[in-house]
DNA sequence: GTCTATAGCTCGATAGAC
DNA sequence: GTCTATCGAGCTATAGAC
């Protein structure tokens, strides 16, 4: 059960560095120190292998998320720490960077796990905005299903800015922006 | 200047369906009904072609933007233009998805027009706020740079939750709280 | 379970006829 | 300016030895 796990992280980094048509199975193996047997021998193919990376990020990246918004505080400041979450905006989101893939929207296998992934983080952020309308914290005409994706779109959409123009600055300019705004959403 | 064109405009089709890495010199003669000799003949290579074709993308959303932003009324009113203006979610914005690219980004000559794109687009929003807090319409501690930055990203980010659900309403559901934001940012 | 060898294909680019 | 032929490399996958 090793060299299978090293086959997954070595994918798992190289969908997030060069999304998965770029990615071969040469490359992989070339990073996880795995021969071409070791990799059809413990998947099927290609497709099979980058689907159990996307999982293991995505899986990560719950966690991390979780971390952010679970700690204590107001849903401000709990959609807050999501939006400060420790990132590398120039890198990217490994899960998000997926969907301009070509070969993954094309096949529902290999999106499923993106778009589960996705509809997660909405739902999570969206209850977490639902508590701030009930505890009275935030407007009461606050639409959530709305400002959950407001607040996901200005993440993505920050790493789209900063690897535009390769500078880090410009995420954090979206970030602080729909911090603000949701101090405007509160009573 | 016929067969030049019709390279262009197929080249600028594909990346914008595709990406860079993922689409050949093959399929741009195919689509464009030009053989191998003609590309090779009209430009030095895929890089060249592409470059071109960036370049024409770019052109033609900053005049869309431009028709946006150039309608009369309030900031917010032209913003909020922008925020609706016609696009087609499912398919992503035709420049900002170069942006995932792994060989764009590597390349500076190839990343060039989409940099060059996104700061012409953040200024020009920009402009756009900071004439709002001058006539009084915004705020005056209105941070205008971040808030361009928000701007564009939701626009970005709306693609991203967009082509991750399949879902063209993901990306309205952003634009609409987007909306919400700069009202909350009027005096 | 892992190895090497190789199949069959497409990649981006070049050559040279016309 | 456009054509066809072809190069060398890399692609995903399979075969078969160990």
């Amino acid at each position: 059960m090793k060299t299978k796990d090293a086959l997954v992280e070595a994918a798992a980094e190289l969908l997030w560095e060069r999304g998965y048509a770029a990615t071969s199975p040469a490359m992989i193996q070339k990073r996880s120190h795995a021969g071409q047997g070791s990799m059809y021998h413990h998947f099927s193919g290609k497709a099979e292998l980058a689907t159990a990376a996307m999982r293991h990020s995505a899986q990560q990246l719950q966690t991390a998320v979780e971390a952010a918004l679970g700690s204590g505080g107001s849903a401000v400041e709990r959609i807050s720490a999501y939006l400060d979450m420790e990132r590398s905006p120039l890198a990217g989101c490994r899960v998000g960077r997926l969907v301009q893939d070509p070969d993954v929207v094309a096949d529902d296998e290999l999106r499923a796990p993106v778009a589960e992934s996705f509809e997660w983080l909405e739902r999570r952020i969206a209850d977490v905005l639902a508590e701030g309308v009930r505890s009275g914290e935030l407007r009461q005409d606050t639409d959530v299903a709305a400002t959950a994706a407001l607040v996901i779109a200005t993440v993505q959409g920050g790493y789209v800015l900063a690897r535009a123009q390769q500078d880090e600055e410009a995420f954090r300019r979206a970030a602080k922006a729909a911090k603000a705004a949701l101090v405007g959403l509160t009573v």
